[in-house]
DNA sequence: ATGGTTGTTCCACAA
């Protein structure tokens, strides 16, 4: 089973990528980030006509997640638990195939002197207490999406001068090794081995594209149940050259069935 | 270059 998670920046500014894509790679799984649509505005059509099946966790302008799947979708989470007042789309999860997954996006949490690092930090707390309770289930669970972090200076073109960045602080990454830590594998790190300066976003600004000045904060995290199923895990830069591009690119993972 | 670009929406805000 191939499960990809692609930040879209809006599924209607990028609806022809996302068609493209998911003829010429043919994901059995597609988890979205950033479709900055609701249940109402989202294209169900022309996707469904695809062969996929849809669940969203919707809001308007901003944020929103979602699944797509050749399988039926059981939904069973379109919000991190651990605090009722948090409106922001930022995760849904479900049953779909031979695996329990979710779409992630991670609040960005810059600026970092502001309350939005705070409200990333609180987020990745409620992530850990949540992943801890998904192990519990002992369920094969892959969870997709964009972490906004970094895991470490490998992962960052200028780790120096980006230092201060809410992707690189050391607080994020901390959160993040923390929930690693609970025994879940991140794929691409797990079969890539030291391997540095592969990124999955680059800034629309200062030409970043062009000169390879990019991130990698787009992350499949695995279940040892669903690791042990591993095959392969890469970024497909593709999407990301194209006219009119998201600023991220697909990752993907296959997984044994 | 304390800049630069994109998306949504209505105009600044988030990234």
């Amino acid at each position: 089973m191939k499960i990809a998670t692609w930040n879209v920046n809006s599924v209607k500014a990028r609806l022809e990528h996302v068609l493209r894509w998911l003829d010429d790679f043919q994901p059995d799984v597609a988890l979205l980030q950033e479709i900055k649509s609701t249940e109402e505005t989202f294209p169900r059509e022309p996707i469904g006509d695809k062969g996929y099946n849809i669940a969203i966790s919707g809001q308007k302008t901003y944020n929103g997640v979602a699944i797509l799947s050749k399988y039926p979708i059981d939904v069973e989470l379109t919000a991190l638990p651990g605090d009722a007042n948090d409106d922001q789309a930022r995760y849904i999860e479900a049953f779909t195939g031979s695996a329990r997954v979710a779409s992630i996006y991670l609040p960005n949490g810059n600026p970092t002197d502001s309350e939005k690092f705070t409200y990333k930090l609180k987020w990745l707390e409620r992530l850990h207490k949540h992943v801890g309770d998904l192990l519990k289930t002992e369920d094969a669970f892959v969870l997709g999406g964009d972490y906004n972090v970094t895991p470490d200076d490998r992962d960052a073109f200028d780790p120096v001068g980006w230092a201060n960045d809410a992707q690189l602080r050391p607080e994020s990454r901390a959160a993040f090794r923390k929930i690693l830590h609970l025994g879940v594998v991140e794929a691409w790190r797990a079969l890539h081995g030291g391997e540095e300066g592969k990124y999955s976003w680059w800034d629309y600004r200062a030409g970043a594209w062009n000169k390879d000045n990019g991130l990698r904060i787009d992350h499949i995290l695995l279940s040892p149940q669903a690791a042990d199923r591993l095959v392969a895990c890469e970024i497909d830069k593709t999407p990301r050259g194209w006219e009119k591009a998201s600023d991220h690119t697909p990752v993907w993972v296959e997984i044994e069935d």
